[in-house]
DNA sequence: CCCCACGATGACTACGTAGTCGCTATGTCT
DNA sequence: AGACATAGCGACTACGTAGTCATCGTGGGG
């Protein structure tokens, strides 16, 4: 005997109980046909007493199934992964999947590999990589599907699907436009992390919509998604008095952005105009309401969701990858024409 | 055979191609001693070679152990849920286990019981509960441990731990008393979804805080933790001349109840004070910088990990559940006296 | 120089489930 | 009425791992 405590009953105690056998115990709980009204009842009823459950790990030993989906993520601790996240469970959950995390931290050295051998050993069907990352390092080979949610990564695995990457990249592009359009010379840009795909993909897109207008290129300053540094990044911003325009690629940092501004005596939206990304709930009630994109991240999850288990369940029929999901910019007071 | 599709390596075939027995690489995978150096490198290489990886799965079964701690959640998408899934998961990791998660979503007719279900037939080792919920339901049984965060749940578990009930009290009446101490005559309250245990105790925290003072007790307002119901009970708010503090159970509903006072050509602090609870990163960067509670997330999903581990490792042995985590009320500009 | 202790390894087995196949009883068709 | 299909169920088995115990070889003490 391995373990002392005593364990969960088990399908065969149940079948006991109900004087069947342990066939058809399996039988009534995975709802096969061939099984009498009356002897699927009996057998409920004695699961009941028992408190039976079916014994996951063992029907993943046999079937190769574990009806579970890792996500690898990096610190969902923002509203973006964040709120991704909760609809990736709720999609999984309508799909009878359960979700694993594994969150590959900045301050954490093991790094994503760590984080998907994590998810291996644990045994998922599937893995979704939130963000696809390039740490540089060598590619990872899985042996379970992949789907990503943005640009490719770079993974070795059977199969790898992947969203379309339209992400923030039309509306990144549209973001700038719409303040060029407003008669700004050129735009600022507090970019995200580099290590984010999501970051990496607003500031090209950025940095597209400048060059394609010929608008001058500043320098991009990079944040780390948090009000602070967009707090830090927008004092040196404010000194400069060129700057009529910043465009911050989460609405966190554009938060903090606009707090420097104000301190530093400049007026939003008739000093610098200040626009985000993402659509927090709080972009319509800070001062001013904040000019940002909507990122249905609700739809993306369950699209994605649903084409991943799509192919799970039958690999020969993969549907078209879904439709891109929209983003719409949102315009609110925090943009308005240059100051005269 | 039941599975068509090709399996993943088995322990067996790493000890085929090693030269050695199927037993001899398990005990080289569980680091056992009594494995000459020399055999464990052929094994590893072996291991290496065929891409092998230990199955959870079978592991699973045979020891009854899973590495795995399910996380019962009321929607993770605002701030202090979601931080403190961050930090449980990080910390869940550093104790070598991983974290599965079922939220209950308020719009969500399967309650908890069956997000609970779900975790068991998953398999865990045991089950945090982020928000005892009080649903009115029968009591859930369930043959893990279980460990609350905060007050206790209607569960019948082998174990139940549970992380001392502090939490949002003493902050709570700490916010209404300094909101007292600045002369206001009384507070008023936002409160959050009666569901979740958190908006409970804050606003019995906050009740008591008044009574203890022999303040007036205005009728709380319920509002659902999102910034626009914050906005829109704060209209209600604003109409009425009494009201001149307000403490919202969190930053996102205070934010919202701002704007609607601004809106109302109220000053904040000015005529109205307005304390938030979470400090939520942009609570000190909007306009004006909130005065808030900060709650220590990532200590309580630390010290509340590190218990359950102690437990789950040495039954016989608990540990003395660790001290409350420190609430800190953070005073910024939005408080002030009432206008005289 | 023999016996024994001990280190290193292997054979065997159980964990709980579902696939496969075989058996029995009950119709059903000719 | 006899051959035969079919529904309902059980016996047997494999999945990959780790516990238990047996086996082999080697070095040290009597």
């Amino acid at each position: 005997m391995v373990d002392a405590g005593k364990r969960p009953p088990s399908g065969t105690a149940v079948a006991l109980l109900a004087g069947v056998s342990q066939k058809t115990v399996s039988r009534v709980f995975n709802n096969e046909p061939s099984v009498t009204e009356e002897t699927r009842t009996r057998v409920l009823a004695a699961a009941q007493q028992l408190g039976y459950r079916p014994n996951g790990a063992a029907r993943a030993l046999l079937t190769g199934r574990h009806d579970r989906i890792g996500v690898v993520s990096l610190s969902t601790a923002h509203y973006g992964p964040s709120s991704l996240l909760v609809a990736l469970e709720r999609a999984a959950r309508r799909a009878n999947y359960s979700l694993i995390v594994a969150n590959s931290f900045d301050d954490d050295a093991s790094g994503i590999k760590a984080a998907v051998d994590n998810l291996l050993v644990q045994g998922v069907d599937a893995i979704i990589l939130s963000e696809p990352i390039d740490d540089g390092e060598a590619p990872i080979t899985v042996d379970v599907p992949v789907l990503t949610l943005g640009g490719a990564p770079s993974v070795q695995a059977p199969t790898v699907l992947s969203m379309p990457a339209a992400e923030g990249g039309a509306a990144a592009t549209e973001v700038t436009r719409h303040l060029l359009a407003l008669g700004h010379r050129t735009v600022h840009h507090i970019a995200g992390p580099q290590r984010w795909w999501a970051a990496r993909e607003r500031q090209r897109s950025w940095h597209e919509a400048l060059t394609a207008t010929n608008a001058a290129v500043p320098q991009a300053l990079t944040g780390d998604w948090t009000p602070r540094s967009g707090y830090e990044l927008g004092r040196e911003l404010a000194r400069d008095p060129d700057v009529t325009a910043i465009f911050a690629a989460n609405d966190d940092m554009a938060i903090g952005a606009i707090h420097a501004l104000h301190e530093a005596g400049r007026q939003v939206p008739g000093d610098v105009s200040v626009a985000g990304f993402d659509d927090i709930p709080l972009a319509a009630h800070v001062t001013p309401p904040l000019t940002t994109v909507s990122t249905d991240n609700a739809e993306l999850a369950e699209n994605g969701l649903h084409y991943l288990t799509a192919f799970l369940a039958d690999p020969d029929h993969v549907p078209a990858a879904p439709q891109t999901h929209q983003h719409r910019i949102i315009v609110r007071n925090s943009t308005g024409p240059p100051p005269t």
